[in-house]
DNA sequence: TCTGGGGTCCTAGGACCC
DNA sequence: TCTGGGGTCCTAGGACCC
């Protein structure tokens, strides 16, 4: 049977979030800001309109903000979160197997479905349908592969009279957008192998589709070829609706001041640290290689630079707080060096396990902790709660690094979030 | 003054083994 | 002085994605 994907995707998500609990800014040009409110990460249709592109630094476009009455917001991840889930929980309902493909886009199996009902009024449908209920509104591109999905969906956004849906399965339609699609919007062609490409004369979607998928292999990589392939309606990226469990767990930070006081980078770390040992537990499981790394900001010219990192493997596998603080800041004190003014810092964990499953350090015998798990969870369901915040000494109790957000709305879904919009 | 954070996959090359 | 071939594992770096 011939396979149907779909790709459903929030229009300019984040911004849309935003918009949603403020309906006095229907109509007003909205960005949402990176951590740091560094750039640009979501913008409104209407500050799409006034050229605001993504990705670009917020002090560029300090008179525009003004001139316009852009209105800025701090990412709230919490917020984008929860209407992610809301969005998706619909889309499970309405198709047999879905694979959430980040925090605003899903891919839908759609095969068999066509016997029922029409795939291009099975799509309107479910936009509708997540319209009503969250107020998100969302493109459908439908398609025999992923990679022409992505391109439906690209086209449903880009041209208003598709209402939103498009149904690319025929392979008549498939060509004549091709042709109109740069080979650089193409999913898995960035910006180093476009530039390539177009050297080659390779300049639409279409020329791609027809290249030599063997000397495409050789010139470029085997990802390219599989991307020829599905371009060209074989299907070669399966749906996966088991999310794989992850190999690396990255807590980095960019600070809102630079630093140049030990103890304060010391206190970035460890907060750094237990905020990968939560996420580390969340995926249940244990580590065993731990990094950590810091540098200097090298944007700003002139500016003497820094950037350090080292690894330590530990004798057994953890997932305990107190390991990890204690290894990250041995790591630190021997990258550490004074005199310059610290950007950044993060801590990566990998090579992880399953409990139980690893071999232990005979000469070196478990160091596990008692009540281990138990202190850990207990932890963790108090920060988890919303009700207080339970921390380790080493993260200090004053960060000045910590993340600037002048423009953070409130938590309206959450708990705090309705007692806030009480009081 | 001010430039995000968190991931994945693939490949090439070196170390090491038999 | 002559000096193979094949395999695995690991790591670093490059490219991509949202």
């Amino acid at each position: 049977m011939q396979t149907v994907f779909a790709l459903a995707d929030c229009n300019n998500f984040y911004a849309s979030c935003e918009k949603l609990f403020r309906p006095d800014l229907k109509h007003v040009p909205v960005v949402v800001l990176s951590n740091n409110d560094g750039c640009v990460v979501a913008r409104s249709k209407e500050a799409k309109a006034l050229g605001i592109k993504m990705g670009v630094p917020l002090f560029q476009i300090k008179d525009q903000i003004q001139q316009h009455g852009i209105v800025c917001f701090s990412s709230n991840y919490a917020l984008y979160a929860d209407l992610s889930n809301r969005v998706m929980t619909i889309l499970e309902e309405e198709a047999p197997r879905v694979e959430v493909y980040s925090i605003d886009e899903a891919f839908m199996d759609l095969t068999g479905v066509s016997h029922a009902v029409d795939l291009l009024t099975f799509g309107q449908q479910v936009k509708a349908k997540v319209d009503k209920w969250t107020g998100i509104t969302i493109g459908v591109g439908i398609a025999p592969t992923k990679t022409l999905a992505k391109l439906a969906n690209h086209a449903a956004k880009k041209y208003p009279a598709t209402g939103g849906v498009v149904d690319l399965m025929s392979p008549d339609r498939q060509k004549r957008l091709l042709a109109l699609v740069d080979v650089g919007d193409v999913w898995g062609v960035g910006r180093r192998i476009s530039t390539r490409l177009k050297e080659q004369g390779i300049h639409t979607a279409l020329d791609l589709a027809r290249a030599n998928p063997k000397a495409i292999r050789s010139e470029y990589s085997v990802v390219l070829e599989r991307t020829v392939r599905e371009l060209n309606g074989t299907s070669c990226l399966e749906l996966e609706t088991v999310r794989p469990t992850k190999q690396q767990i990255v807590c980095s930070r960019s600070f809102g001041h630079k630093v140049t006081d030990k103890q304060e980078l010391r206190e970035a770390v460890a907060k750094y640290t237990t905020r990968a040992a939560e996420k580390l537990r969340g995926e249940q499981r244990l580590c065993r290689v731990v990094t950590v790394f810091i540098r200097t900001s090298p944007f700003i010219p002139g500016e003497p630079q820094c950037s350090k990192a080292l690894s330590a493997e530990l004798p057994n596998p953890t997932d305990d707080t107190r390991d990890l603080l204690e290894v990250t800041n041995v790591i630190f004190q021997q990258i550490y060096r004074a005199g310059f003014r610290y950007a950044k810092a993060g801590v990566m964990l990998a090579d992880f396990y399953e409990q139980g499953t690893f071999q232990e350090d005979l000469f070196r015998p478990s160091t596990n902790r008692t009540q281990s798990k138990a202190l850990m969870s207990v932890v963790d369901k108090i920060n988890h709660s919303g009700l207080g915040n339970v921390f380790f000494a080493s993260q200090g109790t004053s960060p000045t690094w910590s993340m600037k957000r002048e423009h953070l709305s409130p938590a309206y879904t959450t708990r705090w979030g309705d007692l806030r919009g009480v009081l």
